[in-house]
DNA sequence: TATATTATACCAAACGTTCGGTATAGTTAT
DNA sequence: ATAACTATACCGAACGTTTGGTATAATATA
């Protein structure tokens, strides 16, 4: 009954996750956005009422929505703890592309944007991780207070070689993380 | 023979790298700036000509000096390994106030702001961190892979820690890490 | 000692630019 | 024809920066 979208709004939020991630809340312009997309300002406006606050928060609720589908998901099969681990670490791989991509986590989280606008969904975030990842230590057998440390450490880790890889311009850290990932999770000792 | 400053050069790049620290580069607006120091804009120009991106590049110099002579030359120190390292963590619970702070490192490095200024600064701080853990580590007999390695690990942690203390609204994470660091990198084997 | 001069620190106001956002008119596909 | 979509032009506000000038303190000259 009515003209096509000429972009997808799957693509259309993939553009938008990659300016945000890269550039931040208040480094991403409209203009940027609306370079990275191909659409106009008033475009952007029409598929997004709500301006960049609404952009940015269904950036987040995408992302949220990949991790949901291809790593809580995944770790709720009923595959070995080991096998999930292996598989987290290839979804980790493709997520942040080697590396090469930072978190849009860390990336939204300063103080005060927008009087913490996106606080709650980071935090949230954050608990979603930590508590599938503790799920399967403990479905491993793993003691409790014990699986929910080791999960916690190893978001820690992750979040922290992005932080270098992407400092130093060098996803070895990062991959490092992943190629260490199981020993971290199932059997802390030898790390 | 001349006037006398309002505010010492100290404390003005303190004020300033809490609001580069909160807000990141682009986040840091020259308002912000004028009314974290109290001086005006036009005050601010007049202490560094180089504008935002001065005050940015003696933030993190400032940074630099003050990690090099609270957490690398004490590790160059004739303490035992394991006093330099419990030393290593009050100097580091102090620099990044309990975990309540953000790392600089963190947020000025976003991929393209003024076409990577901040890059090489970054990479080379990061560098150091490494190195001067590192070489503790040997000191103390570990093999010198390992402790490259071992320290690499402890500066992901600090960072990640940081990372999702902020993003969780929580120190713990970056309490805990700093009470687990002489495990880390002493007897890697119980983390 | 008293005055003129110089040097620095500071600020109000305005610069041109870009920001996020909007109003309106036009185009396109059904 | 009608509704969905896009493009152009525009807005007030905020951005980083510059200007033109005042206030304060030390120095040089008398």
């Amino acid at each position: 009954m009515a003209r096509h979208s000429q972009i997808d709004n799957e693509t259309l939020i993939q553009r938008l996750t990659q300016v945000f991630r890269d550039y931040g809340y208040e480094g991403a312009s409209l203009t940027n956005l609306s370079n990275a997309t191909g659409l106009k300002k008033a475009s952007l406006y029409h598929r997004f009422p709500g301006g960049k606050e609404e952009m940015a928060l269904e950036v987040l609720n995408s992302a949220g929505k990949w991790v949901e589908e291809n790593i809580v998901s995944p770790l709720n099969s009923t595959l070995t703890p080991e096998r999930k681990i292996k598989k987290l670490a290839k979804k980790l791989d493709e997520f942040y592309c080697g590396g090469k991509h930072a978190c849009l986590l860390n990336m939204l989280a300063s103080p005060d944007i927008k009087n913490g606008l996106f606080s709650k969904h980071i935090k949230e975030a954050f608990q979603v991780w930590i508590k599938s990842l503790t799920d399967v230590l403990i479905e491993s057998g793993i003691d409790p207070k014990d699986s929910r440390r080791r999960s916690e450490n190893a978001i820690a880790m992750m979040q922290g070689t992005l932080v270098i890889s992407r400092g130093m311009n060098d996803t070895k850290p990062f991959k490092n993380f992943l190629k260490s990932l199981p020993n971290i999770l199932l059997n802390a000792e030898k790390n």
